[in-house]
DNA sequence: TTGTTTGCAAAGGGTTTGCATGGGT
DNA sequence: ACCCATGCAAACCCTTTGCAAACAA
């Protein structure tokens, strides 16, 4: 179960690495790419599921985009629905509508995700 | 923008209707093929994202799959990291929440979608 | 040395699209 | 008759995999 420190997987935890915004794989390889880091897109693929795996990242998957996220704080996303771009939404605490959902489900919740659809500010002005 | 009441539409609506699953397009296409309806998987894609666009039917984006779900009224679903199912959980509005985020942002929020990630209550029991 | 990781390209799966034909209204 | 919807197959997108070479430990 060891596992090496390759000097990809540094990069590409280093892209991520209090960035606080979420990344598709690919914009991490356009990232290191940038960089002139030198990375293969498979590697990037291996090193972010490795890092997820190891709890070293977060990871979110909405609309069949996955995100990484190098920091680990929650927070929910809005998709705009004119540029298509995801945005970070500060997450509302409701800790009482929470505790409800699990007494009357009978289900136990960890965690929970948020996605809204809407318009994003730069979209509105136009 | 009118469109038309197809038969085909028409069955892989009658596969969802009412059906308390949620189910992938290709378990649709299985279901039809069950009942002898012959439909074309790219009109079972068509017609499943048509009636979700004209909020017939519901839809869960996850990782890798998108599946489809006979109830069209907001709801939110629980994704049992045990069984990987999904079940609905009952929305709790909180529109004080929702005013807060948009004016802290400036996003317009239309609508928006829950995951719990937990475990249901029947493997629980277990 | 040893077993993990890389890079490339090819395969994979789920979904969408192009185009000619079919069929609601 | 109009023009939206269908069917088929090919295209597509994102992600994973196979395999030989490279390289941490």
């Amino acid at each position: 179960m060891a596992y090496r420190n390759t000097k990809q997987r540094k990069d590409v935890y280093e892209v991520l690495k209090g960035l606080n915004k979420h990344l598709t794989a690919d914009q991490v390889m356009d990232a290191l790419t940038e960089s002139n880091k030198k990375v293969g897109l498979a590697t990037v693929y291996r090193s972010l599921n490795h890092l997820y795996e190891h709890q070293k990242i977060g990871r979110i998957v909405t609309h069949g985009v996955t995100l990484y996220d190098g920091n680990p704080e929650p927070h929910d996303h809005l998709h705009c629905k004119i540029c298509d771009k995801f945005f970070d939404v500060p997450r509302i605490n409701n800790k009482e509508s929470l505790n409800r959902i699990q007494e009357e489900t009978g289900y136990s919740i960890d965690e929970y995700f948020i996605t809204y659809e809407g318009i994003c500010t730069n979209c509105k002005e136009k």
